[in-house]
DNA sequence: ACACAAACTTAGCCTTGCCTAAAAATTTGT
DNA sequence: ACAAATTTTTAGGCAAGGCTAAGTTTGTGT
């Protein structure tokens, strides 16, 4: 697979994980910042290839072999990440950019052994999962931090939106993975919430609250 | 500049070396295994960029800022090599082919936090010199094992030739970086030597002779 | 000195991956 | 149900980086 047919079989895995339909043309022009046009001449290259499932007009979706090697990709990515967070002092917010590069890097022995320096982690930096040789993966039970009850709480195990300028927010306000936060109060007005982590208290918008992960203590 | 840009200046680099002299379409040709005519092309493209001197039927030679480049790239060829080695346990003869890949990584931050983590290593598994940021690099004082007189000795602190089969060869006759090799005899013959290494002793051919790094010991 | 070989360049073509503009299929609103 | 809006595809092009075949230029041998 080249680079692009790589980005591309990512793409159309990370859009489908969220609705398990066919996955349209333009949502994967846009989330790649190209064109339609160029999607359609890609998604017929694919589709020769076996990669996916194509007919015109109809939406693509991954075959067993698209979604193998989709988790492949993943899964150097997101080892990548560790890598470059656990070993490099990397912040959060700066490890995507770079990952998107070394996923391309082709060698099984590369990412084994990297998967063993780093102790073979579960998660990455940003609490996505992260596939196994195989493919397999757990995603852990978590519920959004803007869907956790009052008076409850729960350890802050991933973000969904995991762009710089969220993750840069979160650093600015202490709020990291693995700490504990209890939701206090929840405005009715503008679904704020007043939450508590450690001994301090903090006001955070809906927006916020609806792109944190907690897993619930049960 | 592209990935393939890299390689061209990086193996401007490697030829000019050995020879001060500019450097033929041939030759780049033959090292990168592509086409005298390929070569013409991006000449003519590195030229416009002023990466290199160029004047049709002349030969090229590296500009300072391409020399400038080459070393940069070089550098992270090195690093990514000695990070292989040291932290992944890959052999000496398995850490070109990958280099190859991970030394178009382009993120400044990366490669100055691996230096760092590798403990600022100055030369690399083959005992090639890694330049520092900015480009300076020390050769080392070294001598080829073949022009080492009978009865002296030194460290091995390198390889010319760095192919996986000469590297292999060299592992399996339990010679490595940093071992104190004796030239005890030399046959007019055929040049081929006997050396002893540790309590042992081994013939070796000239061409092997020919191809190892020691540093005499003043 | 000059013919010929070797080295180098040019011309024209190919593939990949992208683009724009225009046509076709599908979906939507009433 | 059917015209309009939207989505998707097709057609035709472009730049990068390669290749082959056919010139040029340079260097060499006698």
């Amino acid at each position: 697979m080249t680079r692009s047919e790589e980005n591309y079989i990512k793409t159309i895995f990370h859009i489908g994980r969220q609705g398990q339909e066919a996955v349209s043309t333009n949502s994967i022009a846009e989330q790649m910042e190209t064109k339609p046009s160029s999607v359609t001449d890609m998604v017929k290259k694919l589709s020769e290839k076996n990669l996916v499932n194509y007919k015109r007009y109809q939406g693509v979706s991954l075959t067993d072999l698209g979604t193998k090697m989709a988790l492949g990709v993943i899964r150097k990515h997101r080892l990548w990440e560790v890598f470059l967070v656990e070993k490099l002092d990397f912040s959060w917010d700066e490890v995507h950019e770079v990952a998107e590069q070394l996923e391309h890097i082709k060698s099984d022995k590369l990412i084994d052994r990297l998967d063993r320096l780093l102790n073979y982690p579960k998660y990455d930096p940003h609490g996505d999962p992260i596939p196994d040789k195989d493919g397999g993966f757990e995603e852990r039970d978590k519920k959004l931090l803007s869907e956790v009850a009052v008076g409850e709480g729960g350890v802050c195990v991933g973000v969904k939106d995991s762009s710089a300028s969220f993750l840069k927010f979160l650093d600015k306000n202490n709020i990291a993975l693995g700490q504990f936060i209890q939701v206090l109060e929840m405005e009715e007005f503008d679904g704020s919430l007043v939450i508590g982590i450690g001994d301090s208290t903090r006001q955070i918008s809906h927006q916020i609250a609806a792109n944190l992960y907690v897993k619930i203590k049960e």
